[in-house]
DNA sequence: AATGAATGAGTGTTCATTCAT
DNA sequence: CATGAATGAACACTCATTCAT
């Protein structure tokens, strides 16, 4: 019986990756490659030939799908942030207890900063742009209010079993554990170079989270 | 008339603050506008023109005695880590208390932070191309063992006292107290723009302070 | 009366104005925006993607249709030299007595060109290409014996009424009217930013066509 | 030794031209190309690089001067208008009686746009853009009030001594000399083409400036 | 010590046109 | 007949750097 004749689209694509006109994948491989370049040169720094000649298609593709350089590093950096959200909201932390669902908080968004050092290093460029691009994503400010909703819903909880003290402000509380987990990925090389330490080593990593996890607990805790 | 015949640099310089060619000054006119224009764009960002223009000298100049614009940026992070690391030493914590010294340690730390934004951009964008301009300052490696020695000496003496914990390292407390100074500054812009709150606000910044201090302070003690 | 089924093309366009594919419609429609868009940006200044957008098919219909940017080009021209010489033909100058025939010639080429602004700034386009498109329109040269024609008539007959001198070469004065009435037109805007005047005013433009009649008759009179 | 020590700045100019750094023939080769190539493609079908090419210097000069294409383009209009007007103030046509000096004045200006096409060729393409650059040229206006002085003046004293008709606006008069003088040179091409007949045939410019002499006192004439 | 003029290699972008469906 | 996707060559412009004075 093989495969039923002329099947859905979005099979055939899987089955013939190799059709000349796809555009998803044309977009898909340009961001790709694009987030590479971005990451690694800043913004400034990140050359379009670079990025076209590591891509499948060419230059003239990438102005085709996003318009211009900035076009470009704005679809990444959506796409990037895109991610990191997407996860967050399945955490389901509300149904651990306080303390625990505050380790597994935590312990998500150390691995997260620790693998993606991509985001990393995109968020701190766009930091260098004084975030001018990240706030013409429309869709960016929604996405955030989830975080913050789950540390709230783990304080309250908290803080009404008296695990937790009841003067922490979820957004600061979100800062701290941001700082702690962004910190020692995007500023590996300056602290490499100054202790002759690189805090993405295995047995380091493993150590900071445990570390981080304990300095986030023990500042909450009554 | 007579100019008093040759005598010190520094003291010719402070005597005739008009004189037109004064290579000191005119070197430190170049690091000044230098420093704002690669902490406000970047490597890849920050135009030679640009910083000739603002300067009271010509670009011939800027590569007269910084030999290129990598040279000139090198110039600019030797001197903004240079500033940190000569206030660090004046602390004199080791005359403190433990716990007293501990607070004095995050709160200068702190305050720098907040006060030097040009430092934290310049540090951020030194770790987007992998520290490989700091690596070459000579002097920079030997400077940063005195911080180290500062919180060491802090450790142990708080550690003999029953007041601190036993397990705690010097480098990875240091890059704590760093994490939690340096990213509400770093990110200040993506952070407003994701939760629409400035981490530099005067209340905010003497909230933060405390809360540092206090996460700190919880983590050490026993 | 009924109209008979399925008659010329014209009439199928017209009684099925909503059908969908229609070939003539499809093309008059391509070749009105492209008016616009030659007239206003020049051949080298016009954009393809422009014209296509502003038109209810696809850009891959234009190049179907003329072959080319310039193939569309030369379409146009085509039919706006068409237009003109249309009209001269039905002016009947014949009929009337010379001098009031020359009256109404010169009456209607000032007409044409102050309200055919797209003409006259094609004309001027092609004369900054040397008429190279216009000669590879092969019915042009023919159209242009019928004015000329029309001016000897008027001429001779003047002349042999004794009311016109009889040294003046009707294609001079074609040359005479075609200036007076043209430039008025084509530099308009400079002429405006110059004088501050727009010759285009309604009360300048009923001015300008007396003198110029006025200036022909004089020249010609005895 | 030889050479007179440091002659004047200008005198150096002239005797070594083949001095490397001379900023202002630079600008003016630039400019005499600029003025060839614009007058021959339009500003859209100008290329700057070509432009270059057929010039002394780089192509990056071309932007140290002139800042742009655009920026170009106007320096080039400002030229060749300078030069007409600058020409028209030493025609002295205020010392000869009425007749003579407006059959001066409209020789003088058939012979100008006869001889230059290059600036009739610019005036159009600027008309073709609405006249927008020539709008930005500061000096441009002012320098348009002398001719219509001139004309006034001869106009005043033709009325005064009963030779010409005393209904006739200067600005209106104006308007028809440049269509006549200027029509014949500016559309040339296309004449040519209609009617085989080249209106820059010297036989034929002969003929030209005759007729439009005479059409014009003809119409100023009582 | 200081400077305006000059430069070559590269940088983001646009264009008319064609292909695969 | 119709269309979105794709393209290579060209385009205006910028950059860090050096030269002649």
């Amino acid at each position: 019986m093989g495969r039923p004749a002329a099947s859905s689209n979005s099979a055939r694509a899987k089955i013939d990756a190799r059709r000349k006109y796809d555009p998803e994948e044309t977009k898909r491989n340009i961001l790709e490659v694009a987030t590479a370049e971005f990451s690694a040169m800043g913004l400034a720094g990140a050359r379009v030939d670079s990025i076209a000649e590591r891509t499948n298609t060419t230059k003239r593709m990438l102005y085709y799908y996003f318009g211009s350089k900035e076009g470009l590093y704005e679809a990444v950096l959506d796409k990037v942030y895109g991610d990191i959200r997407t996860l967050e909201q399945d955490l389901h932390v509300s149904e651990l207890e306080p303390i625990e669902g505050m380790r597994r908080l935590v312990e998500f968004t150390f691995d997260y900063h620790d693998r993606h050092r991509d985001f990393v290093r995109l968020v701190t460029i766009e930091n260098i742009h004084g975030a001018k691009y990240l706030e013409q994503l429309k869709t960016f400010r929604s996405r955030n209010a989830s975080v913050i909703a789950t540390i709230e819903d783990l304080l309250t909880r908290g803080v009404a079993s008296g695990q937790f003290r009841d003067d922490v402000d979820p957004i600061d509380l979100h800062l701290m554990i941001s700082s702690l987990c962004f910190h020692r990925v995007s500023n590996r090389s300056t602290f490499g170079t100054a202790f002759g330490r690189d805090p993405s080593h295995p047995r380091l990593r493993a150590k900071h989270r445990e570390m981080i996890v304990d300095a986030v607990l023990r500042f909450l805790k009554k």
